[in-house]
DNA sequence: TTGAGTAGACGCAACGTCCCGTCTACTCTA
DNA sequence: TAGAGTAGACGGGACGTTGCGTCTACTCAA
């Protein structure tokens, strides 16, 4: 039930798009999600989707950066060890046990085959990411419980790596002891 | 040009398409990488492949183990230290400018849609990248320069996990800085 | 004569493009 | 100011293309 409108596009057809997109990809997957089942789905003509959208990928990142981007914000306790635990433990659950984390692992995978898509997801949220993983430890510099001279991007690394590789690689759990000891060891040598 | 052969599978046949399939992923990127492509490079009939391979990541990953897998044996020269920053650059290496670490990338990639094809990838090729990790960890904590108790595994994961991290997601790149930087500090830790 | 090989046609699914007719909001003119 | 005209987004759906995976027919050497 679209309403013709000379001047813009139809606000309700984009989210619906936004919307099947991600739902299919959580229901079916990413080996199924074809841009004709959205747009059946979304109940919207396929050259809507043609018109707006370059390529079924561009359509979940839209969807994963409009709803899901903006969640993994570390708190502020003034307890750098706390806040890093449950910030790391929120990334953990976010790759693997949240829709919008399936949404991101599947963006990343086809990242590896498709460069420009890759640039996008990094300029568009993971240095966004970066910079709220920055977050405590930068507090942490400015109360002296880090070393002015410590390199936050290489200590972020350091945490949120091992997080990355077994949610996307190995496929090992990633338990609360395993957090825990990661950034108990990880401060130590900082 | 084949020669039938009533006992036995064609070997000749086998490493033409293993050798097409790395080719071209290598060339082309997996995104062009089709079975017909495979096929006429290799020149052999596509029924060929498809009677020895339910499909094209089958093809890439028998190409991966035969030839690549053993290639990221850590040294042993008695300095912890030392045989992991050896190491861990050897790892860099072959993830971001080895053509094994391309074919690796990709099936990582494709293990995100297709769970069966991550499976395999963790059975025939990470367990035992991980027991190779494992072992200038094991011959420190035999030689005691590592606590009897330490966390091998969870040791193991902190020293590779970031480079997986920078390889497969940021893209950003692994300078011997930053890998020294990370044996030293992660050792400081344990 | 058996089994692995080549050659290539086939039906299927999804791609991306194109054209159609419909709808609405705006604009222009009588 | 009312009615006709126009622009642009929409749903619907046909189209040619590509690659998939299957199938049949034939070849060749042990």
């Amino acid at each position: 039930m679209h309403r013709g409108n000379r001047h813009g596009r139809s606000e309700q057809a984009r989210l619906a798009v936004l919307e099947a997109a991600d739902d299919l990809l959580v229901e079916k997957g990413f080996a199924a999600l074809t841009v004709e089942g959205i747009a059946q789905r979304a109940g919207v003509a396929k050259q809507t989707i043609y018109r707006w959208w370059p390529s079924k990928t561009d359509i979940l990142l839209e969807a994963f950066l409009t709803d899901a981007a903006e969640e993994l914000t570390p708190p502020d306790t003034g307890d750098l060890t706390r806040d890093l635990v449950t910030h790391l433990t929120a990334i953990s659950r976010f790759l693997t046990a949240s829709d919008a984390g399936a949404v991101f692992r599947a963006l990343a995978a086809e990242g590896q085959h498709n460069p420009r898509l890759a640039a996008r997801l990094r300029a568009e949220h993971l240095t966004h990411q970066r910079a709220r993983d920055r977050q405590p430890l930068e507090r942490a510099q400015r109360r002296g419980e880090l070393p002015a001279e410590a390199d936050l991007d290489t200590l972020a690394d350091r945490l949120v790596g091992p997080l990355y590789y077994r949610a996307l690689v190995t496929g090992q759990q990633i338990t609360e002891a395993f957090v825990a000891q990661l950034v108990r060891a990880t401060l130590a040598g900082a």
